[in-house]
DNA sequence: TCATGTGTTCTATATCGTATATAACACATG
DNA sequence: CATGTGTTATATACGATATAGAACACATGA
């Protein structure tokens, strides 16, 4: 499974499985039509409650990076991008930068680090994926 | 004054502070021996209780962004970077790649956009602050 | 000396978010 | 018709957030 769940980070159980969905959806790992794990099935993977799993499942949802069939299976949706996501997203990457900005890192490190990043992110986005159709 | 506070934002008010503080530095509205204001006297111009402002003056004091005086007032530290910072930001930084990424914006539009908001917090940081020096 | 303003510490309360638990429901599947 | 979905509802427990009030040590400046 592409989803692991550390209970000694402090960051929420239901974020952490929000954002490794998103991040799986990012690498190509999962891509529109791809079917997710049923809540009480990944909540029994690893010994949390259903409704954990839900509050992640309805929080992706409300973004529409998944959407829930006639079937009630979670499946990944077509990507969708707004002027008003870009807005929000730009607001806490501000906060984001600045903090590297405010301790001293030069303009270029800082770029060069996106670059990075954004290449570890993308991995398989680009090649890998096709050949998976839904259904 | 260089703070404000929003109170139907969902992120709580002592992180509205720390994050605009730190976006205060990283614009050179403030910088090294820049003196913050008193805790009560900032949560009084808000209406807020000034151990909520504490809270945000102890958490941008233990990632050493301020530190107190004797005189117990805060002031702006020297910048400070290490390794262990900076793994901690990619991480953060990558999630939130990833968002972008699974909406599936271009490499090319990401990286452009970070530079156009690394532009903006950056703004007065290489100019307009020499000249002013502590105590 | 002494009143003033700092940050600090302590106790207390109220509210919200997180997580769990249990039950029941409508719906589609095989 | 039993099974497994997501959904809804109620309940409890715990931590984070925010407020409130009191008291303390310390440095400042009149």
């Amino acid at each position: 499974m592409f989803i692991s769940i550390d209970f000694a980070d402090d960051k929420p159980i239901y974020l952490q499985i929000h954002d490794q969905v998103i991040d799986a959806i990012a690498s190509g790992k999962m891509f529109p039509g791809s079917v997710l794990p049923s809540s009480r099935q990944l909540a029994a993977e690893f010994g949390i409650n259903f409704h954990t799993v839900n509050k992640a499942y309805n929080l992706l949802r409300e973004e529409r990076y998944i959407q829930f069939s006639r079937k009630k299976t979670a499946v990944v949706s077509e990507p969708l991008m707004n002027e008003t996501l870009l807005q929000e997203w730009d607001n806490r990457e501000r906060t984001l930068l600045a903090e590297l900005v405010a301790r001293g890192v030069s303009r270029q490190d800082i770029v060069h680090r996106v670059g990075r990043l954004l290449d570890s992110v993308r991995l398989s986005v680009e090649n890998g994926s096709k050949g998976g159709e839904q259904k």
